[in-house]
DNA sequence: CAGGGTGGGTTACACGTGATACCCGCGGTG
DNA sequence: CACCGCGGGTATCACGTGTAACCCACCCTG
């Protein structure tokens, strides 16, 4: 039999008011906001009190009572995560621990119900969304008390969501030195892909403007024979192609099977990718890539949780999107 | 005066133990598999009004009276997220799932305490750990009532440590076309780095065997002018040097910064990385990579997961160490 | 027929917290 | 003096659950 270790008692809020020689609702209602009614003795007491047993409230007990947890959801793709996403979820954790908040990430599977359902589970507090939910899904979620946050109300004119003007302006990164044959190169990966559809309709979108036929769409997998042969099947011989990809990994797949099928770039293949990573500038073809600036938006993000701490409704919305840039290097 | 909409009450086991007939008491059992001692009948009308109802049980209230929330949190390093953390955890998650239980993802901050504090905030029934937590640690978690996943005991002995072995066997690579001034490189990065420290001793280790001096340690940047001006502080003119690296970014790097002093590969600078990702095999040259063969650790993880889902000790674990192989590109 | 076991279920408590409603004493006021 | 307002604090309820203890009718047995 093995000696049973009892799991570690902790204080409770019991334990405080007894040392603090009051009761236990003074203790809440001094540690909860509503302690302006006391002496400024008795506030004393209480919190020094609660300092010393190191007290810290159940979250249990607390999300039992207010029906709501003190845990923020960070939702986020499952895709790609790259050092901007480990950026955002990093400022983002440090902004709610300054709140009392738990942070949690979540990545988004490849069953938006299933996701949602984990998600509720938690009755969270609020839900950091990087563009995954749709409006219903936003709805949801905001029907069951939980702030969604950036407050973006989803354009209801796609050609405004940030993938779409995303995709576009990759078309005209790659139709800068005059008309190509235009494709896009989606990642191969059993995963949910959330953006990809957007950018797409957004190159084809720039491709109409231009008078260009409609972009072919690829699946491209990081790895060399298997792209390779992708890419193959969409390369005519003599005109050359132009791939606007998913993001920077795929974009070094498209080059490196480009290589590999004898294609100079860019002169015969001219090649964008998307989130300008570190790597994309490391590597020789330098990549031109797409630039997302989401400063502002992580700036937005920590003053919906400041208002949400100070119990505010958020500021009312411009909605703007993100900007976008270009980072040209050698592979247009 | 805007509207207040409620938040959407979801069913109590008091409302399925009225549209059964039955007590809440009843409900509670059958549902939490005491169910063994009621007649058929009975569980038939409990389990069929809690599916019409849809009936989920409140975490907070069950985490009130077991004094366990029914979260397993994965603690992951937050320098490194490349695709084989993201299978790993996407791998927990579906297992811990089919157990009911909530996956919470946690990147170690530089903040070790704090760290620990966060998680022990959850009072998760598990934590996976991936090799970030000090022994000291784990007992604090154990202590604490949470399972410590995977159950492998850090050896006592540094040089059976992974990371160490890691070390030694880039050292190896490295050297396989003989003699060279060794190098360990590390990630510039303001995070804290849990495997860093174990793979320079590995390589330190891997220089006395060879009877080499000790390797200096580099810190390089993602970014290719100040990785040149890092890697230059230690070249030679005339000595080749051979340069084992925190992972496959970090090797990118270094060769970027090679090619930029104008040394070639790998005669002038070898260079191996670790992770085996299917970018490094993506560009030219080709990384050599350490591979890291998790397999056997996801397997398990499974396997202690299956043993909490059923209440087991977990069985003894022969600690094995993953297997660890070179992949031979054209950077050595 | 009395007593004991047992199948089938319920009553009641505990978990820790937030907040509403209340109580008490005291000074001011009509 | 009766009353009111109020500063200062507390009793109590509610949240939803797991489970130990209990109860009751019934059958079997001596």
């Amino acid at each position: 039999m093995t000696a049973e270790t009892k799991p570690a008692k902790r204080p409770t809020s019991f334990d405080v008011a007894k040392r603090a020689g009051v009761s236990r609702a003074t203790v809440s209602h001094v540690l909860n906001g509503q302690g302006s009614r006391f002496p400024e003795e008795t506030r004393a007491k209480v919190l020094k009190a609660a300092e010393e047993l190191n007290y810290q409230p159940s979250p249990a007990g607390r999300a039992l009572v207010t029906g709501r947890s003190d845990i923020l959801v960070i939702l986020v793709p499952n895709t790609t995560f790259g050092s901007n996403l480990q950026d955002l979820v990093d400022n983002v954790t440090s902004h709610a621990a300054a709140h009392g908040l738990s942070v949690v990430v979540r990545f988004a599977g490849s069953n938006p119900g299933e996701t949602l359902a984990a998600i509720l589970h938690f009755r969270p507090v609020a839900v950091v969304d990087m563009g995954i939910l749709g409006a219903d899904e936003r709805e949801v979620l905001h029907h069951s008390g939980a702030a969604v946050i950036p407050r973006i109300h989803t354009p209801e004119d796609p050609t405004h969501d940030i993938n779409h003007v995303i995709g576009r302006t990759m078309a005209k990164a790659l139709l800068r030195n005059g008309p190509r044959q235009l494709a896009y190169a989606a990642l191969l990966d059993e995963r949910l892909d959330p953006f990809g559809p957007g950018r797409y309709e957004g190159m084809k979108a720039g491709a109409r403007a231009e008078g260009l036929p409609e972009p072919e769409r690829l699946e491209i997998p990081l790895e060399l024979g298997r792209a390779s042969a992708a890419l193959a099947a969409v390369k005519a011989k003599d005109s050359p192609l132009a791939v606007g990809c998913y993001n920077d990994d795929v974009a070094l797949a498209v080059v490196a099977a480009g290589r590999a099928l004898g294609l100079r770039i860019p002169d015969d293949l001219s090649v964008v990718g998307v989130d300008a990573t570190a790597i994309g500038q490391l590597v020789s073809p330098r990549l031109t890539t797409i630039r997302i600036h989401n400063a502002p938006l992580m700036e937005r993000i920590a003053a919906d949780l400041a208002a949400l701490g100070r119990a505010e409704a958020p500021a009312p919305q411009p909605a703007s999107l993100p900007e976008v840039t270009v980072l040209t290097g050698e592979t247009t």
